[in-house]
DNA sequence: TGGCATATTTAGAATAATTCCAATTAGGAC
DNA sequence: GTCCTAATTGGAATTATTCTAAATATGCCA
């Protein structure tokens, strides 16, 4: 029997089998596992080239596949900053980007508990908003 | 040294011959009114087209270097959604965006008075903050 | 006013992120 | 294993945008 295996039956304890309703792959799990291991919000061809570490044989058209299927499935986040290519990000947590424009690292920033975006704006009453985007740009403090 | 009166270009009225330190030539002033006219928050090729309208021979390349220059001298902002082509926006009060998936038509959101977004947000002390964009997607109520 | 330097416009080519395609390979059910 | 479908792959296609190089317009100054 001469079959490469291409993983799905959970060998290394990493993820099991199906994540979400996706069946994990062996290229599913290591874009997953790059976006885990680096949250610097890569883009998909940082992704690709960090996979390539892991698995040498994976393709560029592969891993727009699986950051796709990610992100369909919730597991990651699609992040656009004005036409740049996008970004990706494995933080659940409901947060915002903040673009250091001296480091150019981008920052996950959470609401202060409690907050409500909406109150803020002026919503026609009875608005339903399914999905909130914000992105600031801006320089940190000097650390000392 | 720049004069009050730039020497008698200006022959339609409509604008100076100079407005934000931008020269108006006749395609930048065609372009600039179709975007004070319809706040529609057009893409690109919708600005040529309607641009078309009022100049026949002007090119979309052209179109593009007049958005361009608009935005850079601050009389227009440039949006975008996600991987969405661009789109363009004469409105130059404080404003973000709401998407209504329902008849994608893009509404321009004020804040309430005394908003100050960064209250709402866990930035470290003395971040400065210098741009901030703002995407809702939603639906609005009813209307009756 | 005419000459000259510079800015702008233009058509078309180039770019680059992303998507599509068609062929191969893999996974899971039986 | 067989069969069916899903996933992967390399390469071609797409498309918004940018670039290039030539033509044109504009502003300035003698
Ligand atoms: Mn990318
Ligand atoms: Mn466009
Ligand atoms: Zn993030
Ligand atoms: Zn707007």
């Amino acid at each position: 029997m001469v079959s490469r295996d291409q993983g799905g039956e959970h060998t290394d304890g990493e993820f099991p089998a199906v994540v979400g309703g996706l069946r994990m792959t062996k290229q599913r799990r290591a874009v997953y596992q790059v976006l885990l291991d680096d949250r610097d919000h890569p883009t998909a061809n940082d992704v690709f080239r960090r996979a390539q570490d892991r698995m040498l044989s994976i393709s560029l058209a592969t891993v727009y596949n699986c950051l796709e299927a990610l992100v369909e499935h919730g597991l990651v986040n699609q992040v656009n900053f004005d036409r740049e290519p996008s970004r990706f990000c494995s933080n659940l947590k409901e947060h915002v980007h903040f673009h250091d424009e001296k480091t150019g690292v981008i920052h996950d920033i959470t609401f202060k508990p409690g907050a409500k975006l909406e109150d803020l704006l002026e919503l026609p009453k009875g608005t339903e908003v399914t999905e909130v985007e914000l992105t600031i740009r801006g320089m940190l403090p000097k650390q000392k």
